[in-house]
DNA sequence: TTCTTGTCGATGCAACCGCATGGGATTTTC
DNA sequence: GAAAATCCCATGCGGTTGCATCGACAAGAA
């Protein structure tokens, strides 16, 4: 195949340093203050919302790995954040609800890490210039093909 | 601090969804012939390119940790690819060059390593809209200042 | 010079990841 | 309805990361 062009390398290394930059400021901004990672929000966010979700599920609308969702829902329950209760329909699985804790966890990692969004991505782009790049993202933001 | 505008939201999931996806992408292609990760690529380049760097400035250049990078030299050297020369100005550090080997790998990384660039991203985005992007993501691109 | 401060790079330790695999339950096939 | 294939989730192992810190040199101040 043939060498990418030129436009192609540089969108490509400034896609990667952006994502990079800007996770790792949210990583930092949370842990600077004593609070669990992103991943972790993701998580907690995706689980209120449904009420409860079998960690098949949560794998597929995180996009993580098997075995690395099920370590982080092992971390998290350990932390009392979560709950795994035995799934009536398929004695295989669980499914995996919210402590208390979990969800006052949520609510007290929301504003700061909505605030380290805000800073590291939402503040340095114009409304206009964000509503294109989501535009221009959407295609890459789903699964490849080949 | 106020919650982020929904198009911030969008955009900031497709954002790390797709340089997740990509990166991942390319990371398997390579090590799906054997070959070492895509940081390893960007190393040797960097090397090559300048015929030998210090670690400080590769490290300055490619965005990584300081111990990180000096992990990543460390597997290198015992892999071959780079050797570590005693600097001559500067008796804290020493200047990184290829070896034989390392320019090789280079050579053998790079047709692999575009293809899956060109599989993940360039084929998935029209010329236009990777413009496009590359100034978009121009000031995400750069060190966050606050 | 001597003392303080700053920079370069390495590393101990604990946590985490990726790969491969395993055990158990379910669905499919014949 | 038994065997085969598939799916759900966990885990052992080795490699990697992040944090904190250290040792060594360099540069600036007194």
């Amino acid at each position: 195949m043939a060498m990418p062009a030129a436009t192609t390398l540089l969108a490509w290394t400034r896609l990667l340093r952006a994502a990079d930059l800007a996770s790792q400021h949210c990583a930092a901004s949370l842990r600077s203050l004593g609070l669990p990672p992103p991943e972790w929000y993701d998580v907690l966010l995706a689980i209120e919302r449904s009420g409860a979700q079998r960690p098949r599920d949560l794998q597929v609308a995180l996009g993580t790995e098997q075995y690395a969702l099920s370590r982080l829902v092992d971390r998290m329950v350990r932390a009392g954040l979560l709950n795994r209760v035995p799934c009536p329909d398929d004695a295989r699985g669980h499914t995996l609800h919210l402590t208390i804790e979990g969800r006052a966890m949520r609510a007290a990692m929301w504003p700061v890490y909505a605030q380290a969004i805000e800073a590291a991505f939402g503040s340095r782009v114009e409304e206009e210039d964000r509503v294109a790049l989501a535009r221009l993202l959407a295609p890459l933001a789903k699964p490849i093909s080949a």
